[in-house]
Order: C-alpha cells, then sequence, then structure tokens
DNA sequence: CGGGTTTGACCCGCGC
DNA sequence: GCGCGGGTCAAACCCG
C-alpha cells in the first residue's frame, strides 16, 4: 500500500472491502459527469446505491460535481477534497449528497454505515488521488429537516410554543460528506462550529455529533461520525453553503496557499487528476477541450515544473478559477 | 460572563 | 396507530 495520503476511497467500496481497500490500485476516476448528458448513472458505474436509498435507485436524481459546487460545495469540501485539511487526517473520499431520499434506518446520507453493506460488488475501484462525489437529488423530500428555523433568528425559542403551527417544509440543503482518516473527530477546517446535539447511531458504537456553524445567519450545519467498521475513519457531512468568509482565511492566508506547494501547485493536485475531474470541478474544461489555453496553462505547469515564479502566477489563475467557481472557496488556511 | 458542550426530551417521517 | 430512528432543541453544565 503506498502513500495513503494521495488516495481518496470510495467509502462504500471501502465498506464493502474494507480489508482489502488500502489496496486498490486502478484507474477510474469516480466523480461523476451530468448523467443528464448521456454519462452512466452514477448508481450503474459505481453501485452507490447502497449510499442512500438502494432500493429505489431510480428516485435518484444525479447532477454534476460542477453543480455542486455551484450548489453546495464549499470551502470545507474543498479543502478537504484537496487535502488541504489538518495535518493529523487525511481525506479518503467525498460524496457530495443532495437531500437524501432515506435518512432513516441508520444509513442516512453518508451512506456509510449499516444499510451500506448491502450494496451489491462494488466493482469500482478507487484509485490514488481520487475524491468521489455524488450528488443524491431527492426533489421530493424534506421531511425530515423540519428546519423550523427557516429564518434562525427568533426561531428557536417560540418553536416549541408554535407547534401547532405547520411549519412550511424547507428542502434540504445539499450535503457533501466525505471520509477522513484521523483520529480527531471534530478536524478543523476553519469555520467555527458549535455542537448542538449527539445521537447514538444505531449499529455504531460511535455517537454521531451534530454542528452547527456558528456564524449569524449562515445555517450549514455538519455531522461528525466515526465509521463503526474502521474506527479511524471520520465521516464527515456538510449541508449547506457558508454565506461568509473563513474565519481561518481572514488571516490572509490566501496568499500564503498560493505559496503553498500543498496546493493547486503541487504536482499531486493536478498531474493526478483526471480530467474528468477537472471537468466537473472546472466547468469550462472539458475533455474536447484540452486545447483551452488557460488549462493547458495551469495544468502543464504541473506536469511539466516550471520556475517558481511562473508557477505561482498560475497558481493564481487556478486559484481566482476556483475562486470563481466558489466565491466561498478561500483558499488554504495557514494558522 | 459569554460561548461552547452535554444530554435528555421532543419532533417528525417512515415502515410495519 | 405504534414504534423506531434520525434530527433538533434547550436547560444545565463547563470553561477560559
Amino acid at each position: 500500500m503506498e502513500n495513503e495520503k494521495d488516495r481518496f476511497y470510495d467509502p462504500f467500496h471501502y465498506n464493502h472491502h474494507h480489508d482489502q481497500q488500502l489496496n486498490h490500485s486502478s484507474s477510474s476516476f469516480p466523480f461523476f459527469r451530468d448523467n443528464n448528458n448521456n454519462s452512466a448513472p452514477i448508481g450503474s458505474q459505481l453501485n452507490f446505491q447502497g449510499f442512500d436509498d438502494h432500493n429505489n435507485p431510480s428516485s435518484h436524481h444525479h447532477t454534476t460535481f460542477t453543480d455542486c459546487l455551484h450548489g453546495s460545495m464549499d470551502y470545507n469540501t474543498l479543502s478537504r477534497a484537496f487535502d488541504m485539511s489538518c495535518s493529523s487526517s487525511e481525506v479518503i473520499s467525498s460524496n457530495i449528497v443532495e437531500n437524501p431520499k432515506k435518512p432513516s434506518a441508520g444509513g442516512d446520507s453518508v451512506g456509510v454505515s449499516g444499510n451500506q453493506q448491502s450494496t451489491p460488488n462494488s466493482s469500482v475501484s478507487s484509485s490514488s488521488n481520487e475524491a468521489e462525489a455524488i450528488i443524491e437529488e431527492d426533489s421530493t423530500k424534506s421531511q425530515k429537516d423540519k428546519q423550523p428555523k427557516g429564518c434562525e433568528e427568533g426561531d428557536e425559542k417560540s418553536k416549541k410554543e408554535n407547534k401547532p403551527k405547520k411549519k412550511e417544509k424547507k428542502p434540504r440543503e445539499p450535503r457533501f460528506s466525505f471520509l477522513t482518516k484521523s483520529e480527531i473527530d471534530h478536524l478543523e477546517d476553519g469555520y467555527r462550529w458549535r455542537k448542538y446535539g449527539q445521537k447514538a447511531v444505531k449499529n455504531s458504537p460511535y455517537p454521531r455529533s451534530y454542528y452547527r456553524c456558528t456564524s449569524q445567519k449562515c445555517g450549514v450545519k455538519k455531522r461528525v461520525e466515526r465509521s463503526f467498521q474502521d474506527p479511524t475513519i471520520v465521516i464527515t457531512t456538510y449541508e449547506g453553503q457558508h454565506n461568509h468568509h473563513c474565519p481561518a482565511t481572514l488571516r490572509g492566508s490566501a496568499a500564503s496557499m498560493l505559496s503553498s506547494p500543498s496546493f493547486f501547485g503541487s504536482s499531486y493536485m493536478a498531474s493526478s487528476l483526471p480530467q474528468d475531474f477537472l471537468a466537473q470541478l472546472l466547468p469550462s474544461y472539458s475533455q474536447n477541450d484540452h486545447q483551452n489555453p488557460m488549462f493547458n496553462q495551469n495544468l502543464s505547469h504541473n506536469l511539466h515544473p516550471q520556475p517558481q515564479q511562473q508557477q505561482q502566477f498560475q497558481l493564481s489563475r487556478d486559484y481566482g478559477l476556483l475562486q470563481d467557481l466558489l466565491p466561498s472557496f478561500p483558499g488554504k488556511q495557514v494558522p
């Protein structure tokens, strides 16, 4: 098993083949293209039905990773997907879940525990440097998240008193979950979180913790739980998108990030990223768009390292690009 | 004292 | 209708 740091794992595959997981080495990159555009559905491609409602895979609508970027994925997501998390942990997989259909019954959106094991032979191969994204859009639901705090303030207290009131269902925010190999449950991601609950997870000795972003009017939530199959794996699920800057970023980490070899500038990053991923991550890049000067520029320096100065320029271009895509993407945090 | 955590109770959707 | 389980609330508690 080679460098684990450079790996992203398929959480489902991981669950199904726990023991062998680390020995996988294939080349398929499990980001998903828009299956509205003739790409293979996630389920068929990766047997992800266990992720959520494997009994009704057809009920899922998967959108692109790009959509995720615009819609739900935020800095947290990227920071991990790009291995920018705290040093004591490693991202091994990620998933995007949008409005999970069946949050109950032990599986939940993360799809890592319990019911997920029923997922049939995942032929998926998890390759190195992989992150996995999946959006499971459940347009129907909203069920659970009663979210009476549709507008956060003033709502919390009156909640119980207004019990009889019929609360309008607020569609659940898209989710992005990923697995991280870490001994720390609550990983530092630059944002400030307030724990508002903890629940025992069925079939798991490890509890699930619920966090909310402490920033006002920021409804981002995150759940943290530990895989009962592999206690070293922390499953983090973000829900929503921050509407504010990352506190840690305000201290001017962007510049540091740009000079950090661990960001886009690292050969690890782009050089190892399949074009599919880039196409998903960066909409203007497509597999048929190799002639795109910008990307050629951006990628070439990874494939062929260039002098520092030039590299940083290109990095900043990468960064700007990401910022265009992700206004909330602040870059690597630097303490 | 302010902010975060703990924890039991409560709410709600779903399956039986 | 009932029980189960996930998600949330909020009082009590803790801590710097």
